[in-house]
DNA sequence: TGCTGACTGTTCGAAAGGCAACAATTAAGC
DNA sequence: GCTTAATTGTTGCCTTTCGAACAGTCAGCA
């Protein structure tokens, strides 16, 4: 039942020459004859991968936000109360090998298929349980602090996928101080630095 | 009469499988099934390109030197007379995309592979033809002096493989002091700095 | 000495990919 | 509006690659 790998080959030629293609010119742009050419294999082979470009897209998107979502879901489950500290470093750790393709991802703006789009989407959920279950607030509507904490996120998140998690301890801490700003609106309990 | 591609597409997989292999471990170490593994090729596949390991690591050290041949052939035809400087640039040049792989199979020293060693021997063929082309001397043998002109030839190639050709003409620039004074052995009317 | 495990080199049917040709659609320029 | 060129999907025949099995070689070892 395991795959043959000359479908693994050149399913990883095809993609990887995609997303190379991606970054010399718009997704509009990039036939399948240029991804055909780039990456050594023949239309007919590529229609018998993909329905056309935009099943392609589809699926690699698909399979990063996915990847997002399982992560999202084993670090939460295992996660200390209020440790979203950790949840956040875990999260980025296993995204880091991916860092390149999503980066190029997250220039792609298509009308159902926006990886960065879904990120802040996921991400945006995630916030507004975690908020929830820390009891019932006031003073501050939710959707707000929800709102904050995506921002918060996406930024460390497209920071890391730009500049490399060589230096990631220091700008979690260097943030931290947000996050906990961000944290003492929805419960009192939460230590200051 | 052209390739199909696969053919060039397995026996690209299959060669910079086997030269990485190479930076993990020495060439009686590595085998086939090593290459077949990493490169995800089967083993009646590479049977059907190659003979046996050995055959490839001829093949592909035969590359090379008659990529350096050529490169010497060519530039040496439409030398100035005595312009080594610029022989020895384009030479250089000419290498330096395929740095890594030349870099890699230099550390491989088999009986009748040896890109290193072969490389020596053209370089020094080359050397002695330009000198007794310079007309007789007297004074100093000419092995003497051609073997000192391969070495300083090796050791600038080695240097660019190793650090590339950013610096390379202060590189060239710095060591032309010594490229004079071996010249100055069997031509009197070099002029000096 | 004989056993074992790893590697070699070869074989063959089945699966996948390449190539070339095709009609159909789209975009650009005159 | 018409023409031309480029791109898309699709098809059938042919070539290459895969995978698994096989016997043969060799080194280490009890």
């Amino acid at each position: 039942m395991t795959k043959d790998v000359r479908k693994i080959k050149t399913e990883r030629d095809i993609q990887t020459a995609f997303l190379e293609l991606l970054t010399t010119r718009p997704f509009t742009k990039v036939t399948v004859s240029d991804i055909c050419q780039k990456s050594l294999t023949s239309r007919s082979t590529f229609y018998s991968h993909y329905l056309d470009k935009y099943d392609l897209l589809d699926r690699i998107v698909t399979y990063y936000q996915t990847m997002l979502v399982q992560q999202l879901d084993q670090n939460f489950n295992q996660m200390v109360a209020g440790d979203l500290e950790s949840l956040i470093h875990k999260v980025i750790i296993a995204m880091a090998p991916h860092r390149r393709a999503i980066q190029i991802l997250f220039t792609v703006h298509e009308p159902h298929v926006d990886l960065k789009e879904s990120f802040r989407q996921l991400l945006h959920t995630e916030w507004r349980h975690y908020i929830q279950k820390q009891g019932p607030i006031h003073e501050v509507p939710v959707e707000l602090i929800a709102d904050m904490g995506t921002s918060m996120h996406m930024t460390l998140i497209e920071w890391v996928i730009t500049h490399g998690t060589d230096s990631l301890p220091a700008v979690i801490e260097s943030i931290s101080i947000i996050r906990k700003a961000i944290l003492l609106q929805i419960d009192e309990s939460q230590p200051s630095p």
